[in-house]
DNA sequence: TTATATCCGACTTGATTACTCGGAATAGGC
DNA sequence: GCCTATTCCGAGTAATCAAGTCGGATATAA
């Protein structure tokens, strides 16, 4: 549990898909979501890049020969900046949510698991945001091309599940 | 996003509700509910507390006057516990399983994204596991029984969620 | 024997996720 | 100017999952 949606499995695939060819052409979300072994969700993939070029990440060129890069180079762009414009701030708990203040709980200092929670969120944060998109290309690098992109049927997510 | 479901919130406030009253009598899912601003979810609870029993966090006597302890002192139950047997292995993402070594996920070393996704796990594992059901009830000692417990609706949690 | 509990499996429902659909706007190449 | 490739946008849908319910069996103290 605690998962990340396929919002935030895409959407990072597909910032790592601009980073790889940051510096060249824009990449059309045809050539990425076949790259990415993507190709039947590519309208999906279009409702997550909005999301990404609302928060700056990306920039867009319409029309032929257009597409997306990236609005900065990839050592500027923390992964927590990505996720969290995919699925919004990090909060493993209402009572833990970045930034914002709850007003909605009124249990306040009362609440030991607020403690618990926030740590939870902080380590999460911590954890996105000391990677950047430049030491995710890095580590793939020498085998780049190799291997192939598997979609995952939800019935292979429930089967790995079960391994618990 | 990242949310820890309801079981993990509840199941967690029970197990510190336990801890509190460690070294007492049983505690009934009533008293437990009531104390905690739960009674309307007591029969959600029970299947909350049954996960608890199985992974022997706390043990239970049937019957009038009956109801569950903590099976350990509460300094020796790790958080990450109680949250792994209310909601099973941490997984971000499915590729990023606790323990199992995922056959599902072809791309193996050829995936960029796992080293994210599994250095996103340990965060979350190491968050957990190093505060224990003691620390919970330690720090909310000099105020117990300040402040009232608010069960959140589904449009309360919508709204927050919009705050970002 | 009665009241109070845990125990158990199956069922229901509402919310959320993961898409799909149809079409408008924009830009390059002929 | 027209055709094609592309982004852009809002609304709709279908499947899944979380959250909670229901009915009843079993155990134990008073």
């Amino acid at each position: 549990m605690l998962r990340v949606s396929t919002r935030g499995e895409y959407g990072v695939r597909l910032m790592v898909d601009l980073a790889r060819h940051y510096g060249g052409n824009a990449r059309s979300l045809t050539e990425i979501s076949q790259a990415e072994g993507l190709d039947a969700k590519i309208q999906y993939l279009e409702q997550l890049v909005k999301c990404l070029r609302e928060q700056r990440l990306v920039e867009s060129t319409r029309g032929a020969h257009g597409g997306y890069r990236l609005a900065r180079p990839p050592e500027q762009v923390r992964m927590g900046e990505i996720v969290r414009a995919l699925e919004g701030q990090i909060a493993p708990m209402i009572c833990a949510t970045e930034g914002a203040m709850p007003v909605i709980c009124d249990r306040l200092d009362g609440c030991s698991t607020k403690v618990l929670w926030g740590r939870v969120r902080d380590a999460i944060s911590n954890a996105l945001d000391s990677m950047t998109l430049a030491d995710l290309v890095e580590a793939n690098r020498p085998i780049s091309g190799a291997g192939q992109f598997v979609t995952l049927t939800p019935r292979a997510r429930r089967a790995e599940r079960q391994l618990s």
